[in-house]
DNA sequence: ACAAAAGTGTTTGTTGTACACCCATGC
DNA sequence: GCATGGGTGTACAACAAACACTTTTGT
C-alpha cells in the first residue's frame, strides 16, 4: 500500500534527548543504530510520527518501544527542518527533552548485547545525523529551565536529601553552592517537605529524606509565585 | 505530478504569530482567509513548508507573501500536532513567534478591502483552526520572555524615550511600574544609550531619545550578565 | 498661566552572600 | 577514635520598593 499526495511532503519524525542523573553526573540515554545510514553509530532514541498520533504521544511511543521507558516528564525542545538532515531523504524532527529518575529506569549499560546506554553528557561519543546539535539545544534548555522551574526533582526519587538536591543543580549548573545557602533558600519557599525518614546504609551519618509538593507548588503558583534557585 | 509514499505523511505547515505595540495595547496581524476550510474567518498567517526550505525560511517567506513583512525578529514557538486540527486532512503546524516595529509595517485596515489587520489581543475575534490556542502560548511566551531577554526592543522604533520603553513592559506584563525605580534600573544595566536628540511634535517637554546597544549586549552575555527587567 | 509629561534622590525593608564549627553515625 | 558527610546562625552588602515634587515645553 502506499499514499499519494499532490505535493511533496517530509517525513516527520520525533527524537528524544532523555537525562538522567546519578551519584558522578548528568548522563543522556543513547541507542545504538542498527540500520542504515549510521549503522554502529549512537543517536537519540526516535522514530517516525503515526497518522493517529500527535508528536508527544509518538515520543512516548518511541521511548517506550526502544527503551522501555514509560510515563516519563516529557517537553517539546524544538522542531529541526534542516533540509539535509537525513542523507536518505527529507525528514523533519520534532525534539523533545525528557528527565527520569535514572535508578528507576536502568538500561542495560554500553558494554553488553544491548544497544541503549547512558552516557555521561560531558563525554559522549559522535551521534548520528544532527542529534549532537540536539543534544546541545537540549542541554541548554535543562540549564535555563532547572534555574527557574521545578523540573530537577524529576531527575531525583520520590525522598531525597537535601545535599542530592543541591548536587543536582550544581552538577546540571556547573557551579558551586554554598550548603547553608542553598538549604535555607529551598526550605523558604515551602515546596519541600521533610518526612520523618532518613538514608540508610551510608557510612556516616544519615541524612533526612524530604519529598517535594507538587500540589503545593500549583497553589502557589496561581497566588503569583516565582520558583527560583 | 504527485508524490507516493510507502507511509502516509501529514502535511507540514508553519504559522506566525506576529505582534506589535501601538500607542495603545499590544496588537497581534491577523489575514482573512479567502478560501475554505473557514472562508471569511481570521487567522494567523502561515502556509505549507517547501521541500527545499526549513521551516524558520517557510515563515518568512509566507509573512513576506501574505502580509509584507520582511526581516522581522522571528522564533519558533512550538509545534501543533493534534490529529484533527485541521479538517480537510492532518496537519502539523510549526508555529513561530515574531515581533515588529508596528509603525515600520502599516498593513491596511481591518476596514478596508485588505485582508490583513493588526488587532488588540485582548480583543481578537474567534480565529480560524487552533489558532485560538497557538495565540494563547505565543503570549504566555512573549510575557515569559520578554522579562529576562532584552527583546522587548523589537517592537519600538530604534530611537524611543524611556517612558515608551515602560508602557511596553507595563502593557505585555500587565502590571505598573514605578518610573525611577524603572528608570534608575532599565539605565543600570548599561544596554540602551543616550542620544542627543529629543521627541518632537509633542505638546509638552520633550523626552529625550535612547537606542538599544545590541553590540553592548553581547559583551555582556559573554561575561554572564543576566537581563532582567 | 496652565496642562502635560519629563526628570530626579532618599529611606526602608528584603534578599543574597560569605563564612566555620559541632554533631551523629558506621567502621 | 576517626573519617565522613549532616546540620546549623550571623553579619554585611546589594538590591528592590515606596514615595512627591520641580522642570520644561507647547498651547
Amino acid at each position: 500500500m502506499t499514499f499519494t499526495y499532490q505535493y511533496a511532503r517530509p517525513a516527520l519524525a520525533v527524537d528524544c534527548v532523555v537525562f538522567g542523573l546519578d551519584e558522578t553526573d548528568l548522563k543522556v540515554l543513547l541507542i545504538q543504530r542498527g540500520l542504515k545510514p549510521f549503522a554502529g553509530t549512537w543517536a537519540l532514541p526516535g522514530g517516525f510520527v503515526a497518522m493517529n498520533e500527535t508528536v508527544e504521544t509518538a515520543a512516548q511511543r518511541e521511548l517506550e518501544e526502544e527503551t522501555g521507558l514509560k510515563k516519563l516528564f516529557l517537553e517539546q525542545l524544538y522542531t529541526f527542518s534542516a533540509v539535509n538532515r537525513d542523507p536518505r531523504e527529507r525528514v523533519v524532527s520534532v525534539a523533545f527533552f525528557a528527565l527520569v529518575n535514572i535508578d528507576d529506569h536502568k538500561v542495560k549499560a554500553a558494554t553488553d548485547a544491548s544497544n541503549a546506554a547512558w552516557f555521561s553528557v560531558a563525554d559522549t561519543p559522535s551521534l548520528a545525523f544532527d542529534h549532537d546539535k540536539i543534544l546541545g539545544v537540549a542541554l541548554e534548555r535543562l540549564k535555563g529551565k532547572v534555574r527557574y522551574q521545578p523540573i530537577g526533582f524529576e531527575l531525583l526519587p520520590t525522598l531525597f536529601t537535601l545535599s542530592q538536591l543541591q548536587f543536582l543543580y550544581e552538577t546540571i549548573l556547573e557551579i558551586k553552592m554554598d550548603k547553608r545557602n542553598f538549604r535555607r533558600k529551598i526550605l523558604s519557599m515551602n515546596l519541600i517537605e521533610e518526612t520523618d525518614q532518613i538514608e540508610q546504609d551510608v557510612a556516616h551519618r544519615a541524612a533526612r529524606l524530604y519529598r517535594f509538593n507538587k500540589k503545593r507548588y500549583n497553589t502557589l503558583l496561581k497566588k503569583g509565585f516565582n520558583f527560583e534557585v
